[in-house]
DNA sequence: CAGTGGTCTAGACCACTTT
DNA sequence: AAGTGGTCTAGACCACTGA
């Protein structure tokens, strides 16, 4: 029972080293020192030096050219939340500049769905805690979301108000650490309930995530569903080639 | 000037042999073997076989326990297209069962808006090579998208008709060689002309892709639009903390 | 041809799970 | 205590770029 995260790893350390010189503007002409002068500087091996570089990489902060050198990717630093590593939708508030809060619409407990069933992995029909979020940029919404967490993973009765980070709540009211999302991108029209919580109009289109939550253990532990007001907030993401070609 | 990829490297090739057999059943407890006993058997070191896990655990095939083990990961497997590497609109199609087929609705040249000017990063207004294309299921359309390419990185003269993906038609007819794309999830609702190619009813909500590809020396080549119908394909990403947090 | 990133190896030590 | 994955090192060799 650990609770608590590992430190940071030294490839991490000097991942968010490499991170906040390059937002500081350290490296003016865009040019970053080569990977044996870097890993010398830094008193670590080359391996380590590699691998945080090819995490800045992926999350476009930089990009590599073989024979030539790494620089600074202008443009992937525009990015500020990216689709795929999305934890607390208050930072990604935050990120776009927006000072956010919560608020909890309602807690309830009802009995679990066929679908709900099947897609949590139950063994048969149980209760749910339903969790109605709105979350706001100073008065106004921007994100409405609902989670649906079968009773038996979390400890407390389960009537909580809780305006935590769902992944928090998880381990404070359920000792379940969440370990990554399976999401479905869902193009909407937005209904009356929907509508009038983000203050649109009924059958605006919106983006809208469906997805399933699974812990350590990849037992499914949360299903959710959020909408997003994209006049406010737009998500952006780097695709890239899947395998063997190279750059391609 | 190459126009061939690498061979694979070691680690692809270890990850395509343990794909494989893991689509194949052949670890039907789930359990895969031990890091260091792979390492033995394919004749590689831990390392190499240590990366090729990793790669899978990112996709989702599998899933990896400290201490415990590296498991199957029965959920993962279920997603045929990732969001973040899409490469050939065909092979999306393939993947989901379908027999693809594209549509070349036309090909023209024009001068490029402010806005397309300073997204491709252009010295001046200059003449773009737009490409309209549709993409079928037998003779159902599912995709429809815009490449708007300038005639500057385009070697013939920019009239082809051609339907090869887009990172091939730029191999061939440019020698640019795409590197990623960097894009906009966006719920839109589908106007008279969109929804009359993709035959819906003008006013459905879609999905629509803006994105920007970008070469190898992260120039900018092509600006691209498309749409697609979500009630024939269904986009899904693994979501998964950003950094530091271990699980989380 | 010197310097850069790309790939691969062998081995050490640690943290964690299971028995 | 034994076995697993997690982190880190030092070093070799290759492919490519640019002066």
């Amino acid at each position: 029972m650990d609770m608590l995260g590992r430190p940071p790893s030294l490839t991490e350390q000097v991942k968010a080293n490499l991170k906040q010189r390059i937002l500081a503007g350290e490296f003016p002409e865009g040019k970053i020192p080569s990977e044996p002068e870097l890993a010398a500087r830094l008193r670590v091996s080359r391996t380590t030096v590699r691998d945080a570089l090819s995490r800045l990489e992926h999350e476009g902060a930089i990009f590599r050219k073989q024979g030539a050198g790494t620089f600074v990717n202008e443009q992937g630093l525009q990015i500020k939340s990216r689709l795929e590593e999305i934890w607390s939708y208050e930072d990604v508030l935050r990120d776009h500049g927006y000072t956010p809060s919560v608020k909890v619409l309602g807690v309830d407990t009802r009995p679990a769905t066929e679908d709900e069933t099947r897609e949590l992995d139950l063994p048969g029909v149980e209760p749910l805690v339903v969790m109605r979020k709105l979350f706001l940029e100073d008065s106004q919404p921007v994100i409405f979301t609902v989670n649906r967490i079968p009773e038996r993973y979390l400890r407390k009765p389960a009537t909580v108000h809780s305006d935590e980070p769902l992944f928090r709540f998880l381990e404070t009211h359920g000792d379940r650490q969440l370990s990554y999302y399976l999401s479905e991108v869902v193009p909407v029209a937005l209904d009356d309930e929907q509508a009038g919580l983000l203050e649109l109009e009924a059958g605006t289109p919106a983006l809208c995530f469906e997805e399933t939550g699974f812990d350590l253990d990849n037992t499914p532990v949360v299903r959710a569903t959020s909408y997003f007001r994209d006049d406010l907030l737009r998500f952006r993401l780097i695709r890239r080639g899947g395998g063997a070609q190279p750059g391609i």
